[in-house]
RNA sequence: GGAGAGGUGGCUGAGUGGUUGAAAGCGGCUCCCUGCUAAGGAGUUACAGGAGGUAACUUUUGUCGAGGGUUCGAAUCCCUCCCUCUCCGCCA
């Protein structure tokens, strides 16, 4: 959520930044409603003051005369309801109007920083680093191609289980989306992230704080009989766990890191990746997230990424890192850089994690504050996955396949699925 | 799901319509005494928002789980919701 104050008092200045985005934000009306507002906060504040001045006086009178209706009180009553009849009156008129500014302003998605590269869309994204030797050879095979001759997910059966984009992960496939889970909650939690596994049900106010609703809505699955839908992604339960809280500055930057499945419609994707791991109604994410001082927020930005990546690099998958355009930016983000593994079977970089900077945006929505030189101030989140577990071990399967159809399993992921090499039962 | 009890400041805990933002205690902070420690004495101490000032600050509003209502006036009365605890039921 962008700063009310700002609308109502630099409209110019907030429609300039959003327009990098790409897309042109008219604000004018949101402005006049905070202009609005606030003339009638000041209107109630001073007739609330008299009020209660008048209410103070009567109390006086009764404990000094005694008397509860002598004709002098009974018009200082009169005077008395006219207040409350005048003050209800403009806090009706404040409660559609604050509904209506927060409705807008909430609509709003944060503002591009300025170093995120200017552009249109993902075409305009910048490629700022590459890692790893790709495979580049022709007769690769996809991932699904080698689940399927290893027997490792199904997802014929699964959409009789639920629909399509279900999958069911089988036997090896169940154990390596195991492995690779433990294998980087434990590589986070000792570079410093405390662990949590939150609800995977969120309430409403929940996703509105992180971003996803108002606008989102469609994105989510929503439980018919309760307020409640299943969460898109750890973020957001990540931020609703310190939901109105002032948190001492000493205690930050908080590092969370948290698996979690991860719900979303895809609506809009039909006919896109239908097969094999990549783009699924359920996944399992391992996300990372930071509750920052205001100030160190783009260095934790760098950390943040740089814990993403040192999960690729552990498992030896060549990847890129890639400076977000504004106009291709996530609705909270105000910077973000993306992670991509190499596919080998479609000689392409797919997105692996994002991390983002969301600066104050989901902090000033949840109400996330912390002191600094006495005043409470908005800190800063920052959120990356750290990494989707189905990309993920796509990308194991297609850059660790041998000829002989079998899968060579990372180094460092030995331990936790317990062979070096992935074959046919 | 049923029945009951409860939610007050950093904590414990009073307070059932009137100058109550809230007694008392603990804790915190400042000073004094003693000064090796322990103890003792005096004072002070809720939070959040707005407006004004470079600022120390001033002013104003709100806050006793949340939101409504009654009233000139609500921690206190009424309604709705949320949460916690106990018992029963169900259950991994």
């Amino acid at each position: 959520m962008l700063d009310q104050k700002l609308i109502r008092e630099n409209p110019t200045s907030v429609e300039k930044n959003l327009s990098l985005r790409g897309k042109v934000y008219r604000i004018s009306e949101i402005h006049e409603l905070t202009i609005k507002k606030k003339n009638i906060d000041i209107e109630i504040a001073s007739l609330q003051s008299k009020s209660k001045r008048l209410s103070k006086l009567i109390g006086q009178e009764i404990s000094k005369s005694k008397n509860y209706d002598s004709q002098e009180l009974i018009s200082l009553k009169k005077k008395g309801n006219e207040f409350r009849i005048k003050i209800s009156e403009l806090e009706e008129k404040k409660r559609i109007l604050d509904k209506e500014v927060d409705d807008e302003i909430c609509k709003l998605p944060n503002f591009p920083s300025n170093d995120a590269p200017i552009g249109k869309d993902e075409n305009d994204n910048v490629q700022v680093k590459t890692w790893g030797d790709p495979l580049t050879e022709d007769d690769l095979k996809s991932h699904w191609q080698i689940g399927e001759n290893l027997n490792l997910f199904d997802s014929i059966n699964s959409t009789k289980i639920s629909k399509s984009r279900f999958i069911t992960l089988i036997g090896n496939g169940a154990r390596l989306e195991r492995a690779l889970i433990n294998f980087m909650l434990d590589m986070h939690s000792k570079n410093g992230y405390l662990e949590l596994m939150p609800p995977a049900l969120v309430n409403s106010e929940s996703l509105k704080g992180s971003g996803q609703l108002p606008k989102f809505s469609n994105e989510s699955f929503k439980c018919s009989n309760d307020d409640l839908w299943l969460s898109p992604t750890a973020e957001v339960p990540l931020t609703a766990f310190h939901k109105n809280e002032i948190i001492d500055s000493k205690q930050l930057p908080l590092k969370y890191v948290a698996y979690s499945p991860c719900f979303r419609r895809e609506a809009g994707s039909y006919g896109r990746d239908t097969k094999g791991l990549i783009r699924l109604h359920q996944f399992n994410k391992v996300e990372l997230y930071w509750f920052c001082d205001p100030s160190k927020s783009t260095e934790a930005h760098e950390k943040i990424t740089s814990d993403a990546e040192s999960i690729l690099k552990k498992l030896n998958l060549p990847y890129r890192l890639v400076d977000i355009c504004t106009g291709d930016l996530g609705f909270s983000s105000s910077r973000t850089f993306d992670l991509e593994v190499w596919l080998p079977s479609s000689k392409c970089y797919r997105e692996i994690s994002s991390c983002s900077n969301c600066l104050d945006f989901q902090a000033r929505r949840s109400s996330i504050r912390t002191k600094i030189d006495k005043k409470n101030t908005y800190l800063h989140t920052l959120n990356g996955s750290g990494l989707a577990i189905g990309r993920t071990m796509a990308a194991i399967l297609e850059n660790g396949q041998l000829k002989d159809g079998s899968v060579r399993i990372p180094d460092a992921l030995v331990p936790y699925f317990g062979s070096n090499l992935l074959k046919t039962a």
